[in-house]
DNA sequence: GATGAATGAGCCTTCATTCAT
DNA sequence: CATGAATGAAGGCTCATTCAT
């Protein structure tokens, strides 16, 4: 359990990915995750103690990444709509751009790997997209409700946007990707 | 002779929901749905012929049961945001009351079980709810958008809102619901 | 277990006869047998007791059936060759019209629901049989072999040859027949 | 790397012979098998897909050996009768020495496993031997009878007597041996 | 470290048998 | 008696995990 090849450890992430969003969590195995790798079953097992230590930390690891990205070029300084909209897109975009991920962590939130503790770990991450909800509703910007009815409001009609262009091949043209942020921003604007 | 009992039918689809909110797809096994459910592994293969066909027959009638649902007391010769109103109220209250199954049906939707067909089923009942939003386009009400997009967005943030709500135990008092109806609102209309 | 009908019995080693010999006793169960017959499952044990019991008296049945019948108008009295001639007869035409009896004592031969015992009484009942070769071997018509040897070797040829005949849908002739007995005549005459 | 034991297909088959023998095709599992070979159930299915593939691979090369097996030392250019005793007494020894086979075989032809095109492939080795027959005839050493017949009655005597000695633990001497081919020579001689 | 054959617990499914109707 | 739904032990097969090479 010494990862000496951290490249590997991208590959089986990477594999477990492709699968879980073609098979769901349910319909996985070790040995395809292994296969479709390029390696050996028993390789995996060298670089992860058991198949929900793998699933764990490729969760974690998913939603680190993902709150990360959500603050990308985010300038706490900047203006509130302009740093809303910053972080939408880059919500948009990658949500696009790793579409297996959002499917990897919806299918592991009601699997047995994932605690509750894990769950929780993964909503503190986003915590200046919190503090930046706040600061919107002191400067009576946005709508006096509670900050995560606002935050879910945004990301869950993002989600289910992306997964439908995504399983209907659509393409997000960019006057697209503004006519959906107006629809978030006129939701929320006070 | 003892007949055919068709209630059991409903107590293994009930087992089941149960048994899915709380482990997943994933984490299922027939003996588990039939000890929920109060009989033997065998009697579930009185009613359905495989695992597979209990699930595909689940997510049916859960998909079947959700579309119904919406259009309680709708009546599309009221005007356009009443006939709103009420068909988001039946959403956002069928999702907090039947959680399990929509839970369920987002667990299928990347399983082995479910095929494109399944998918596709699933969006022609809620045929109403589009020419609904249709309505709204053309009187102006709403935004000029295509209505997939609008119909996503609005399940989208339902969906969203109430995960997270069950997930923390929340009540959703009625001035909630309608806070978040404003939002939906705000965010499509004209 | 007390059979009232012994009609149903009838209906029921028919049932299992087909069966075996279509799908070998490995492959048949006590629902296929029940629908075969024409009744419900429960049915069959109000007959025989298990599956054990019922495989076993129809092994009796069908060798106790099958020794009767080769002694159909054997008059021990006429000469040995004549005879002869009449049990080997019955035997072709008995092995040709229960071809099904024939299959199901092959496939019980090796199967754990028949004992040691069983199978020793299968021969006993070919007592006169035995007793008529003897007489053959005291008037030197017939080589000097033990007579179990003789026995075997004219059954183990009539078997073959029926079975071939079957499998291919033959008619037997009687010509055909008469240079099949010619072969086994002269296999055995001194 | 530990490769893949080729010789453990050899012991699977090996200990499915020997329990076929002993409990019939309709007594065996794939547990039983794994056991009786030495090793865990799962290796079984590293080698054979399932029970039925094992079944069909085991029985033609049980036919394949047997009819190989038939020629051993058969010169083709020696007299038509020290041909036909080389190849009698092959069919004698191979079926005393392999005798799980032969009751394997047997089982099989009448389970869900062999099909009709198994089954004839297995005639199809035995050209040779057919054509041995043909010979005979047309040099009028034997009977002018279709050349299946005299095979089957060759055949099926020899079968039922190695049964017999095999059940009733009897050795076969020489002069024996020698005494079942004159019954036999002489059915068939012209 | 890497491999993949070997392991055996556990899952899906079948089926002999029971039992309520 | 007859029925066939219900039962649960047992069989076929899978797959997470181990281990010899």
């Amino acid at each position: 359990m010494k990862p000496k090849d951290e490249g590997k450890i991208a590959e089986i992430y990477a594999a477990t990915l492709v699968l879980v969003k073609e098979q769901g969590l349910a319909g996985i195995t070790m040995s395809m995750i292994a296969k479709k790798a390029g390696f050996a079953t028993g390789t995996v097992y060298i670089y992860f103690a058991n198949k929900e230590e793998l699933i764990v930390k490729l969760f974690e690891k998913c939603s680190t990444d993902y709150a990360n990205d959500y603050f990308a070029g985010y300038d706490p300084s900047s203006p509130f709509k302009v740093a809303f909209h910053t972080i939408w897109m880059n919500m948009l975009r990658y949500s696009i751009e790793h579409f297996d991920e959002l499917v990897f962590i919806e299918q592991c939130f009601h699997s047995p790997f994932i605690t509750d503790e894990t769950r929780k770990a993964t909503k503190e991450r986003l915590l200046p997209w919190r503090e930046l909800i706040e600061r919107g509703k002191k400067e009576k910007l946005i709508k006096q409700l509670d900050a995560s009815w606002i935050m879910l409001f945004v990301r869950g009609s993002v989600r289910d946007l992306v997964k439908h262009c995504t399983y209907n091949q659509l393409k997000i043209t960019d006057t697209f990707k503004e006519s959906l942020f107006e629809m978030c921003w006129d939701g929320i604007k006070d």
